[in-house]
DNA sequence: TTCCTCTTTTGACTTAAATCAAAGAAATTT
DNA sequence: AAATTTCTTTGATTTAAGTCAAAAGAGGAA
């Protein structure tokens, strides 16, 4: 009930409605690596991550994958199919054990409807991720792997600046492979690419952590220049 | 007036919330090639189309260009970037003189805030946004210009079905290099692709018609398969 | 029409990244 | 701890697509 409060999309709603929330949602266990919807399958719904992790994801017909998002409590996922009527637009996937709120589409959009509030989260919540994909859409169609792993590695960095830790050391937040997948490559062309960047003294490596050397010449290759 | 009533956000408003945006828009005039504004640009409204075609789209240092989206009366753009607080998130450049009407934001999201069906509006239009890219994503990172040629060949011809014509025969709506940048390539590779379906007996072109011969091929080809 | 500009096509070449194959390293399971 | 599986790295090679340069074609203006 406290993650409730904290998931963004349910953020400032009154006790009530999240009584509500509650009410109508189903709890789901998932195990690591369940395919929780498949790309096209009917969305009756959408989900609320109690805990663990979950991948979304398309796949190619030869088998490559591109990681959508990864999601994790509190967060919604799937919710931008709820006025699609129709069907997920991507697979979802637990990279961990969890636990998950299941969101029945038909109750949520009457509550939607009359809680001007919520409405306005759900908007916040597909603007923001708008925005997410506009980048991907730049990155993968504009940038090369060198400079979307230098903005991956940069954002990591921020982000534990943010956090109080050390920026200059950041620890990789997903496999390799897998963020490989994120970055719209594969694990052959991401290991090459690390290793170009440990070459060049801008990084170095040691398992997940990557200590960053010259942040001057990653903020360089994010924006684009070849250095 | 009547055009806004068009306006898919706007659809369904009682007229007195019609005549409040008319009355809190601004007209404004643009030319061919017009910037109406940039990338990182600080956002202060979003606009609708009264006339016009507008290109939203961003560029990488090497000034590869990558199209977004292309908008036409009376569709709205830039409405995500409202509660984005913060800059517009890719360039918008008038494609043909044209009419716009812009929505200052603030005005736009009290009015947002007390008007339910104009809420679920900007939901519903965010979220096939977000399919829309989500779709470019898979494409870009999994797909080869083939296969995202043939599948806007393909979607023309669903249009025209759709429009009562020939949905052998779909003519290009864009420019051959603007169709490049909205498949993400540019345009010798549109045109050396465009080449070997026309040598496979796939399609016949002439100008910005396009004949298709095979359609079968096309769907195949869409779908990832090689042939 | 002719001129000029812009767009499209073609050719030769380069390059980033994918593929295939295999070895090495980690992590899990037994 | 050994065994098995999964993940990561490295090497050799292929390939799709980008670059640069130039010709051909189309459209608009005078």
């Amino acid at each position: 009930m406290n993650l409730l409060k904290q998931c963004p999309l349910l953020a400032g709603l009154k006790e009530e409605d999240l009584q509500r929330v509650r009410a109508i949602g189903i709890p789901k266990k998932v195990v690591k690596k369940e395919i929780i919807f498949s790309d096209g399958e009917e969305a009756k719904g959408f989900y609320i991550i109690l805990s663990g992790k979950i991948k979304l994801y398309k796949i190619s017909p030869e088998g490559k994958e591109q990681i959508l998002h990864i999601v994790s409590a509190p967060d919604a996922f799937a919710e931008a199919a709820l006025f699609l009527e129709g069907s997920y637009p991507a697979f979802a996937e637990a990279l961990e054990d969890g636990q998950l709120l299941f969101i029945p589409g038909r109750e949520f959009v009457q509550l939607i409807e009359r809680n001007p509030k919520l409405s306005i989260n759900m908007i916040v919540s597909l603007s923001q991720f708008l925005k997410k994909f506009t980048a991907l859409i730049e990155e993968l169609s504009l940038k090369e792997v060198s400079s979307r792993l230098a903005k991956y590695l940069l954002d990591l960095s921020l982000k534990a600046e943010r956090d109080g830790r050390n920026p200059m050391e950041v620890e990789l937040d997903l496999s390799k492979s897998q963020l490989a997948s994120k970055l719209g490559t594969i694990s052959e062309t991401f290991s090459r690419t690390l290793g170009k960047l440990k070459t060049k003294g801008i990084i170095e490596v040691k398992k997940r952590r990557v200590k960053i050397l010259d942040r001057r010449s990653l903020e360089d290759l994010a924006s684009g220049l070849k250095i």
